[in-house]
RNA sequence: GGCGACGUACCCAAGUGGCUAAGGGGACGCUCUGCAAAAGCGUUAUUCAUCGGUUCGAAUCCGAUCGUCGCCUCCA
């Protein structure tokens, strides 16, 4: 069995089979930043997370490399908007970055390689596709010259001819082909620079990518990904620039990510259906966006709904519930079979990362498991144990939806032992029947969010709301 | 104009030639409970936008129609 996945290059479902043996090289175009990034841009970082771990829970060694585009069209722009330096806008946008990017619970790329740090690396880049006439200078910017490039649109499947025909913008005049696009861009005044040999200049946006991901995952690596809208112009331009200058394959699997939406509406600062990642995130776990996320495949569009946030938090409960009742539970002896489950939901998941199937195998085991667990022989120890296991290995390290301890288990003493107060004082009404008294402390505690649960084994609590 | 994706229950969403069309949310009924909660059980799609076609057999393949959405030079 081998994991397989929808290769944009091919337009079909490739078998995955790594340059070398149980190792991944995956880069994923990260964010510019000029801004928060938004629940859009979230949902692609979180997937590509989740593809990541996948690969890690198969085996896999990954290496894992993001980029941070920190100099670019719109930076200068905000700058400029702001009175403050590019590079102020640039640091505070990519601390951001990385801190909601933890808040998401994304686990960190092995590298952040940034475009500011590589400019050697690009100027030189440029310099061989010039020798080798793939590109040209015209008063000190310098073009990427397609027609040298046969192969371009191999990625989008786009012909040189359409693109012409369809273009919208005004074509600068000094590029030899309308297609081409600029490698190197002179600095207008007041703009930020570095020298070149071509004069003081910055890096055009789809080198930077090339250079990055070569630079640190070689000429030729696994995977690269990155958002839909990307494929084109941005990921043919990257291929194009790669192999011209190598003559080798650039990205051997190409995976991208659908789109979220918004009431059916591409998300967008004048609809006015705008939201940044931080103001969800402070809304809603980090565990409920993923699951939310994670129930609509990874290349489907994802229509953002206040509803579907609240049914992920739900859903997730159930899961979240069964991971804490088996760190509980202390006897039974029925046994349950976790094997089967976690045959079918590998099958799912090789399948082109099906996330929504694989929870659907999780459910119905989580289902069956609970049957047992709350039911009159309770589960045996070594059984709950391979459960606990796979749901740790499943939705805490590959998914990252639910919580490795549970609410009552982060409390502290204090609350600890007030709970135990009140739970005491309520067992007592309740043996007197004082029913009015018992349900006023278990009503009261639900106003502030704690949950009182009476089962057969005592009065448990626990943490409802955030 | 060019290229592409999609339309499955009240909502979300898997399934892409053949076993009862997964799973989550919601609703209703039941078991358990002092009442709840949690958990479980049951009901909620004889049918997959519509109409034709291919096939022994189609939600799945082909064609048309209707509808929705995305990309076409810097938006993940």
């Amino acid at each position: 069995m081998s994991i397989a996945f929808y290769n944009t290059l091919t337009r079909t479902i490739d078998e995955f089979k790594p340059l070398n043996d149980g190792e991944v090289r995956m880069y994923c175009c990260g964010p510019t930043v000029y801004d928060y990034f938004h629940i859009g841009n979230a949902r692609s970082f979180v997937m590509s997370d989740v593809i990541r771990r996948y690969f890690e829970f198969r085996g896999y060694r990954v290496r894992y490399v993001m980029n941070i585009t920190d100099i670019d069209d719109k930076i200068i722009r905000r700058a400029n908007e702001q009175g403050v330096p590019s590079s102020e806008i640039a640091n505070t946008y990519a601390e951001a970055f990385l801190q909601d990017s933890t808040r998401f619970g994304i686990r960190p790329a092995d590298l952040y390689p940034r475009a500011t740090e590589t400019i050697d690396d690009i100027i030189s880049h440029i310099e061989g596709l010039i020798e080798k006439g793939a590109a040209y200078v015209v008063d000190g910017d310098v073009f990427f010259r397609v027609s040298s490039f046969p192969e371009y649109g191999k990625l989008s499947r786009k012909k040189v001819e359409d693109l012409e025909m369809g273009a919208r913008v005004e074509t600068d005049a000094r590029k030899e082909h309308p297609v081409d696009f600029a490698l190197w861009k002179s600095a207008k005044p007041g703009e930020p620079s570095w020298d070149s040999p071509w004069g003081k200049g910055r890096p055009g946006w789809h080198i930077e990518c090339s250079v990055m991901s070569q630079k640190h995952l070689g000429e030729t690596f696994d995977i690269h990904a990155g958002g839909n809208d990307l494929i084109f112009p941005h990921h043919e331009n990257e291929i194009a620039q790669s192999e011209a200058l190598t003559g080798h394959p650039f990205a051997r699997y190409w995976i991208h990510f659908g789109f979220l939406n918004i009431d059916n509406e591409k998300m967008s600062k004048s609809l006015g259906n705008f939201f940044t990642a931080r103001e969800i995130v402070e809304k809603y776990p980090a565990e409920v966006i993923r699951f939310y996320y994670l129930q609509t495949h990874y290349r489907s569009p994802l229509n953002f709904t206040q509803e579907g946030l609240e049914a992920a938090r739900t859903g997730l409960q159930k899961l979240q519930g069964v991971y804490d009742a088996l760190a509980e539970a202390t006897k039974g002896d029925a046994g349950f079979d976790v094997h089967t489950f976690e045959q079918r939901f590998t099958a799912a998941m090789d399948d082109d990362f099906n996330t929504p199937a694989g929870f659907g195998v999780l459910f119905e085991m989580v289902r069956e498991a609970n049957a047992i667990l709350h039911g009159p022989t309770g589960m045996d120890a070594p059984s709950r144990e391979r459960l606990r296991d796979f749901l740790h290995r499943s939705c805490v390290q590959v998914f990252g939806v639910i919580r490795e301890e549970s609410a009552v288990e982060a409390s502290d003493e204090i609350v600890d032992g007030l709970m135990q107060l009140l739970i005491d004082i309520r067992t007592e009404a309740r043996k007197e029947k004082q029913w009015a008294l018992s349900d006023h402390i278990r009503d009261g505690l639900k106003e502030i969010g704690i949950a009182l649960e009476d089962t057969r084994d005592g009065t448990k609590w626990k943490i409802t709301s955030e």
